[in-house]
DNA sequence: GCTCCATCGTTTGTGTACGAACAATTTAGG
DNA sequence: CCTAAATTGTTCGTACACAAACGATGGAGC
């Protein structure tokens, strides 16, 4: 399969400068979306007021808080993370005595998971700070404007 | 595929807009940012028609076939990218035979950066890729939606 | 000269992210 | 009932992402 432009689509040379192929990363949306998720991983970690805690952790945590008792597979799918991500995650949320774990009594791959008493207290702490971290990604835009891209981002989100 | 993989899938209390602590992990843009690149992720990958070729790497690539010679991390910060981050793509670019990497004859800190024949080659072919990726990112959206997002989304860019 | 400090690149360690392969188990279909 | 397919969780390998510590170099100023 052809990948070529066809050989007709952009100016030929360059006049003043080097090799201009027209594309520019700045405009780019996945550049774009590469940087506000970094601005705002930089913005949670200073907001969080937890050290150890991620952003994937502490999505894991409060989904865990709202669902109740879940097998690592669904939590994985409810916080759009693959297995193997989630197997970490868990894993170190589990470290810290969060977590509990313990297999299905039906279904004997499961692996359920809940939330311990410390992890009961620690999600209700820290879900002021949760909604803290979007308000202050969101503090460049208006009012109005928060709404527009939070509704045009999650338009893109799959 | 069903979401409903988890046996007694009970409906927790939260469906609609809140739940006990006050949290949705759905509207967080942190959440949502994250999904769009995801997204992003797998449209690039699957668009690129180079199996090996990343999107940071293609980045570095398309940057450094705009700017010309560069020092690596001159080369990082326009890219957006760590410098420990910045020298594993370059590694892996350079093993490609993609990028020439020699040592600044005036400041001998310095690693001079430039793309090889096969680095222009590959870059002159792959641009037009990299536009169709943002504008199958960006599918979802009408053209003047597209441009009220990129628009937010570029103030949301540190 | 010389010292203080910034910059450049590297390495290490931890944490996502995901494809791929795998074993154990459950379910579906004939 | 029995085999084929699907699901669950694990491990491995590769690639970001960034903090932190490091050695080497460069520059400003005394």
């Amino acid at each position: 399969m052809s990948l070529q432009t066809g050989g007709s689509v952009r100016k030929p040379a360059s006049v003043g400068k080097y090799n201009e192929l027209g594309y520019v990363l700045e405009e780019q949306v996945g550049h774009l979306l590469r940087r506000a998720h970094q601005r705002h991983s930089a913005i949670f970690q200073l907001t969080i007021g937890d050290d150890q805690l991620t952003p994937l952790q502490f999505a894991a945590l409060m989904k865990l808080a709202d669902v109740g008792k879940t097998s690592q597979n669904l939590l994985g799918r409810l916080t759009a993370m693959d297995a193997a991500t989630m197997q970490g995650v868990i894993k170190r949320l589990s470290a810290r005595g969060l977590i509990e774990r313990r297999p299905d009594e039906v279904d004997r791959r499961r692996l359920m998971l809940s939330l311990s008493k410390a992890g009961r207290e620690l999600a209700s702490e820290l879900s002021e700070r949760g909604s803290d971290i979007t308000n202050l990604t969101l503090d460049p835009l208006s009012e109005s404007e928060r709404e527009t891209f939070l509704k045009l981002l999650h338009r893109l989100s799959s």
